[in-house]
DNA sequence: CTGTTAGCGCATTCAC
DNA sequence: GTGAATGCGCTAACAG
């Protein structure tokens, strides 16, 4: 391992001076430099970080934390698509991501602790927001620099997040559906304890409720993300006497499971029932039909989380910002016109 | 922030005492063993890595390196399960997981570097493997540990990796079409630079052989992972005069695009062709038909992975293994019996 | 069984 | 403009 010492000696100067070429001091004349940079190319110099953080205090590297493995909501392709959001800026800020997941909730926490207290990570990207969790208490309490990527439960304005305005997402597409002529329309969403769910089944609520539209219980379900749980919950809605003709579903992995059930109930998308939904994610492309999806640019949620991360364990009193990522709608063939009898 | 001498005074000890608690280390009496680690609980002290590091020389990190993300492959979620697996055991080992991504593959290339001569982590789990790749020939050169999830290009005895016998795998599900009567079966398979695309064809080929059926080259098509570019290809194969009555896949992501196609053109699966794919991502339960798919255990495959670099970079010397896990078929619906006419 | 000493690689005073 | 000295927090000899 070549060391500063070693360039140092290679160029016939101190180790401090080499320390400033490297923070690129401008009071080291210009000569030195050059040639002290030369010999660090030369020798294969690369600085130790374990060294360079001891002193700095600056570690230039974030925590992601994933939901909790057991949480089969990993598996939607929304993961891979914030990572790569995330990784696109450390990599260009030169930061470095540690990934964190775990099964459980009191796993999570245990490395979140080991990673601030060994000093690991000089912030923490959330990929999730629960309500009374604690690693968010945690982090709030000891005053970490921490993002999330979602909406807050708690402390709302006092925490930096970045997120969509679900809300109006879930009025506009639904309001497509009206503008079609659809007037029975239905909403599929997950676990109820979401936010995400939540606001975009009120937008799609408002969207009814100006245009007059009846708001019935029966139409909203809350499923599983995945698996057959949903199966009965969907069939009777079918089963209902006046079924709806258009179905808001609250994410696009949901809408697949959906669209497979009404195929095999004999229904076709579009012609016998419309079909929206969330996240513009590959998969909504590759189905048939494709669909009708809002797009809520995942990467652009994880490369702008980072971005916010890093300006605030830069600046330590950067202000708690909300950041909002704007959607728009795919319009794809997931969705007919609705002619009235 | 409380360190090793906070708690060294708090107990009256020296600082290597607490240091060789920490350590375990059984030369220290079980009595200040135990009031040495009730200072640590009560001053709440948590080792610095830096400084750990500087002098242990290990980092207890591994870095993940995921394919470049240009490549839409990522999408598949295949990668949040390796990554599933690979955490469960850093986990369980205390170590943690760097994650590298990058666009390009210089880009890669960058970070790998930066991570091996700044000592990030103790070793590399590569979740790509590609012809003439400067990573791996890196790695290599340098005799850095490293361990590739898949099949390598070149030295393949001398590295480390942890597969599927994709070749038995393509085999056998083969074999199960032409159990269930099929005797024009296809292949439809992603990029052919893949080995996993490769050794899974070679497997359906030998099972054709074996039961001395035509090998058309006609049967066998390659088309992107995702998209329109497979489309044609698709359509193609059954525009055939004997267009095939069932069809192998190579990837379950690849299945649901071909399924979509399929019933667009008014053929039912199982009823009119059968499917069967590989990888058993939860996709494959929620289309409808559900699809008959090989297990290959991804989680598994993360976890082995991580189990293995971690005792490489424990053990420099531990040889070079080929870990293999097993797969199994899972059957469900996309298949039906083949009546010849 | 425990304390003392030294040093890991680097950034940063303080001198000159 | 540059060098010498110091210390970050910890582990690893070497003593005793």
């Amino acid at each position: 391992m070549v060391t500063i010492k070693d360039i140092a000696k290679a160029t016939g100067v101190s180790p401090s001076t080499v320390s400033r070429v490297i923070a690129d001091n401008p009071r080291i004349s210009p000569d030195t430099k050059k040639k002290v940079r030369k010999a660090m190319k030369k020798l294969g110099y690369h600085p130790n970080i374990h060294a360079r953080n001891l002193v700095a205090k600056s570690t230039k590297a974030i925590g992601v934390i994933l939901p909790s493995s057991a949480d089969k909501a990993l598996q939607n392709p929304f993961f891979p698509e914030v990572l790569r959001g995330i990784g696109s800026v450390t990599h260009k800020e030169q930061y470095t991501m540690m990934l964190s997941s775990g099964q459980t909730e009191e796993e999570i926490l245990a490395e979140v602790e080991r990673m601030v207290y060994g000093s690991y990570v000089d912030g923490m990207i959330l990929l999730y927001s629960r309500m009374n969790d604690p690693v968010t208490q945690f982090l709030r309490e000891r005053e970490f620099p921490f993002v999330i990527v979602g909406k807050p439960y708690e402390n709302i304005s006092e925490t930096t997040h970045v997120d969509n305005d679900n809300f109006s997402a879930g009025k506009e597409i639904t309001e497509h559906l009206i503008e079609q002529g659809h007037k029975k329309i239905a909403f599929i969403g997950g676990a109820r304890d979401l936010f995400v769910t939540v606001d975009r089944e009120e937008g799609y609520k408002a969207a009814l409720d100006e245009a007059g539209l009846e708001n019935k219980e029966a139409y909203q379900i809350h499923t599983e993300f995945l698996k057959s749980g949903g199966r009965e919950a969907v069939e009777s809605l079918l089963a209902l006497e006046t079924p709806p003709t258009a179905i808001v579903i609250s994410d696009d992995l949901i809408s697949l499971g959906v669209l497979s059930m009404l195929e095999d109930s004999g229904l076709h998308v579009p012609k016998d029932i419309s079909l929206v939904s969330f996240n513009n994610v590959y998969l909504s492309e590759i189905t048939r039909p494709a669909l009708t999806t809002i797009d809520i640019q995942i990467y652009e949620l994880g490369a702008q989380s980072a971005k916010a991360l890093i300006e605030k364990t830069v600046n330590k009193k950067e202000p708690a910002k909300r950041i909002i990522i704007p959607h728009n709608v795919i319009y794809r063939e997931s969705v007919s016109e609705y002619k009235s009898e």
